[in-house]
DNA sequence: CCCTGATTCGC
DNA sequence: GCGAATCAGG
């Protein structure tokens, strides 16, 4: 598959939004590694996302080639990113204030599709399983082995010590 | 170690 | 033009 109009359009958009490149990667889903949605970006110019505040960043990409080599002239551009990292994006701006939703928990990174979903992540599903919305919690499993982040693992393993002494006396045996 | 984007370079 | 490899960093 090649970059068609339309999946640029997408790309664009999402990058735009502040989705990391992984993400737009896995969300084309087309076995798209984040280099390639990250070359292609380069390509079109995008790189270097301006950052809000209208402070159009120079983003100065020369697209010349360097004689020999450029070295590294990384303007290190300031940006906000790591798994944390919240997608701030200027829509969010100026999206109407977020209702104050009443259950939104304190799940930082939002939840994942599977695709993105690695092995060191919560696999505390979130949504229906059967919809196409289905997401995994994603956030940072606890080491060891429990499937779940921290949050989640005390929810799944609230341990029966409350279980009624299920097998009560079997004295008479 | 997980992740991020940027650049280079062979195809 | 494309994207893996590499680089540079958090």
């Amino acid at each position: 598959m090649s970059w068609t109009d339309e999946r640029i359009d997408l790309l664009q958009k999402l990058w735009l939004q502040g989705m990391s490149a992984s993400r737009i990667a896995a969300e084309l889903a087309n076995g798209l590694t984040r280099n390639a949605v990250i070359g292609k970006v380069y390509r079109l110019g995008l790189s270097g996302r301006t950052k809000v505040g209208g402070v159009t960043s120079p983003s100065p990409r020369p697209q010349q080639k360097a004689p020999s080599r450029a070295p590294n002239p990384r303007p290190t551009s300031p940006m906000v990113q790591g798994n944390t990292a919240l997608a701030i994006k200027p829509a969010a701006l100026e999206a109407p204030a977020p209702l104050p939703s009443r259950d939104v928990v304190v799940s930082m990174s939002e939840p994942v599709t599977i695709l993105e979903l690695r092995e060191s992540m919560c696999r505390w599903p979130i949504g229906d399983p059967t919809a196409a919305e289905f997401r995994y919690c994603g956030a940072r499993k606890t080491p060891g082995e429990g499937p779940y982040c921290s949050h989640h693992a005390r929810i799944a393993y609230v341990p029966q010590q409350d279980r009624r002494r299920e097998r009560r006396i079997q004295k008479s045996a």
